[in-house]
DNA sequence: TCTATCATGTAACCAGTTACATGATTTT
DNA sequence: AAAATCATGTAACTGGTTACATGATAGA
């Protein structure tokens, strides 16, 4: 739909849809993004932040108000969504709820290249995988139920939801994946041992 | 383990990989990587691959041996890897396989903002969102067929195999959201549609 | 003859990370 | 009195993308 967005970081939709509740300092930005446990979901920084907030005002998605100053603290500028702004926050989520996008995460591309390294420690590595996801899980598990004690709605809850059902997945695929290895099938396995054991590592 | 590789790029653990194999020049390295399909695990370009070889010849991971030239051709040169390089390809390697990463992929930013969008326009765009997701798996599924018809032994197949069942996985993730949004629980749904009937965007 | 593929690189630009730098206010 | 948090930003560096630039060889 969209060829290239003029802010490419997701960082920037989620201080669009922020702003579009209300104007806010960046620093508030910050905050709130945190206490709603989007760094989550979307990677940020303190640096990054104020980065994708000077491309959003390039942009003219969003613009400086007023610059308030509270006490004796510094100045600060407080950001409002202008109505390109706004266009721009509908038309991006539209995109990503409806698109599924080619990502290259990690752990495909490390199965992608395991060969490179002998079986049985692969089978040992995986194993030692396994401990660690059982406690992502374990974390995942822990926000939702948390958040359903203090009777937030399930629906802020669906992206760890759907984490979980990942993880639940990859969970499974690590178990298969170790009895392969295990117990391979000449034709599953393609020679993988013969050629580490000739030459040792 | 590793505090910080010097080469973070994955791309670079591909190089390091298949010069283990044998010395090559980055043309090669791109043919062969495309060959393998590892572009749909690993994300490169003529400019990133030039980008991370050289990156990797400063960190001394790999070295230039001969410069050869075939016929007229441009000069190339050769690289190898060096002692150091196969340490990193082994820890490197290692460190992905045993240690999940928490990662940031789009949807997963998507559905954390989702709310933002009125339900019913969810619905529609999740639905869409079925249909590619239909899409994508058939590729997938091809691309498995494909290769069990010219007989590439299974284990070369684990990352789209990992990737069907994620994808497997999403489907079935979305069609139960759809159905939750569709005939939503008031405790679970607070108050999402009547947010945006009374500003009818 | 022209197009695709083989083959090499560089330069300019933009984005993201990290560290630096400052100071007020609130809480312990 | 000290530490944490509120609040702002900039500067330097590094990495990745894109476009530019060149030319040989092989096949249609």
């Amino acid at each position: 739909m969209a060829g290239k967005r003029k802010v490419a970081n997701l960082l920037g939709l989620a201080v669009l849809s922020y702003l579009s509740q209300q104007p806010m300092h960046p620093y508030a930005l910050a905050r709130v993004l945190r206490e709603h446990g989007d760094d989550r979901s979307i990677k940020f920084s303190h640096g990054s932040l104020y980065m994708v907030v000077g491309q959003l005002v390039r942009a003219g998605f969003v613009a400086g108000q007023e610059t308030g100053r509270a006490g004796q603290r510094p100045e600060h500028t407080v950001y409002a969504l202008t109505p390109a702004g706004r266009a721009e926050l509908g038309d991006w989520l539209r995109e990503l709820v409806e698109e599924p996008r080619h990502e290259y995460p990690a752990f495909v591309s490390a199965l992608s290249l395991i060969t490179a390294l002998p079986p049985a420690e692969a089978v040992e590595l995986l194993r030692a995988r396994l401990r660690l996801l059982a406690g992502a899980r374990a974390d995942v598990a822990a926000i939702i139920e948390d958040s359903r004690a203090r009777e937030v709605p399930g629906l802020f809850l669906i992206e760890e939801e759907y984490r979980l059902d990942q993880l639940d997945t990859e969970i499974a695929f690590v178990e298969r994946l170790i009895s392969r290895i295990s117990d391979p099938a000449p034709e599953w396995a393609g020679g993988w041992a013969e050629y580490h054991e000739s030459r040792q590592n």
